[in-house]
DNA sequence: TATTTAGATGAAGAAAGCTTCAGGTTTGGA
DNA sequence: TCCAAACCTGAAGCTTTCTTCATCTAAATA
């Protein structure tokens, strides 16, 4: 085995007592505030440390390293998002095109909105090589479970369901993006959530044979 | 003036020879490369230059910093796509709804795909903090101009415009970017030209009162 | 209480990158 | 041919950052 090659990612030590599982969690949350506050240039493991009040020390305790202290961040938020959409295909199983679009649509919006601050954040990290693998995995079961449902639908089938849906979720991934880009304000985002239903509601029926 | 605060990102020196013309354009070729190959952590001067076949110095003779160098690559693409989308506003105007949709998203899928390569290499580039920046400014024209069409729109009218258009715009966006980043193939791209009008056309038109 | 285990600390080693600049080469005009 | 301007070079200074580890403190356990 090639000693460069190999590279752990798994965490060094899981906490078991609360103190640390609370210094984890400030990490964690202190690695959101420096993105946004600092930007992903500037976000040193030090910076990241003093943040959370805790010597880089204990951060690598738990972190190999800092590329798997972000990608812990994008799993966790990513896994989030495609958790909500794989739930909503379930109850949205056999209903009609028009209340999948609607189900669809509010559980992105949802699970991408839970969090605003790291959404936003986590933009800058999934560009990295290793943070657009993570966000392919997240892409494939959320198209696929989308596929599945579209195969289902009440009303005319859907004729490339996969390829409608790999388009769908892109195109909702690029409107979230877009708002969360320049800024949300309360208001918008109702509006931005109906304009998703819209688009999407649209789109799907004008797919069916 | 503070002196860290002001830092310019206007070239050095402008190219007058032949030869210092073509070092320009190596390094900015060069730099979509390692940026497609080693990915932006591993993209440093040193590197894009060896691979331009010129010395460090050389770059620092016309791009004052590192992160001007990737600042001029990512504007002269995105100029490129809100140039295209002004001109197919411009060639629209009085359509219908139909007609813009396919014009509209013709125009966006051509500049984003004319190069493939930048296309994909500045995701990495965009996300920075300068990045967002020339990212919104792109968007701002576009939205602009798409707007401004929406209101000459020759059969009914769409009741919000400027939503309406940076939600296409997001969308569009969205959807290519999806494709890029899963890689693109010459028969996938035609399927996706489709799905992209198809989405533009039917969202169009239901977002007419 | 004594002992062991978990957790925390932060100075410092090592590596890497950005940028400069003093000196060399090429070009084009006089 | 000769000179000035344009252009190129790359070793090295300076800075920054990652990561380790010997040492210390807190908690749990017997």
């Amino acid at each position: 085995m090639s000693k460069t090659a190999l590279q752990t990612f798994e965490p060094r030590k899981t906490p078991v007592q609360a103190r640390s599982a609370a210094s984890v969690q400030a990490i964690l949350q202190a690695t959101v505030q420096v993105l946004l506050q600092e930007g992903k240039v500037k976000l040193t493991t030090t910076r990241v440390a003093q943040r959370a009040g805790v010597s880089v020390g204990t951060l690598y305790q738990y972190f190999p390293n800092k590329s798997a202290l972000l990608q812990a961040l994008l799993k966790a938020h990513l896994d989030g998002v495609a958790d909500a959409m794989e739930k909503a295909c379930a109850a949205a199983h056999g209903a009609s095109l028009a209340t999948m679009a609607e189900l669809l649509t509010s559980a992105f919006v949802d699970a991408k909105f839970h969090d605003i601050e790291a959404s936003v954040a986590l933009y800058a990290v999934s560009d990295d090589v290793e943070g657009q693998r993570i966000a392919r995995q997240m892409r494939v079961r959320a198209s696929k479970a989308m596929t599945a449902l579209f195969k289902s639908a009440y009303t005319g089938g859907i004729a490339e369901p996969t390829r409608v849906a790999e388009t769908l979720l892109s195109a909702m991934a690029g409107v979230s993006r877009g708002m969360l880009e320049s800024g949300v304000k309360p208001g918008t985002m109702a509006a931005m959530r109906r304009e998703l239903t819209v688009l999407a509601r649209s789109y799907l029926c004008a797919s069916a044979e």
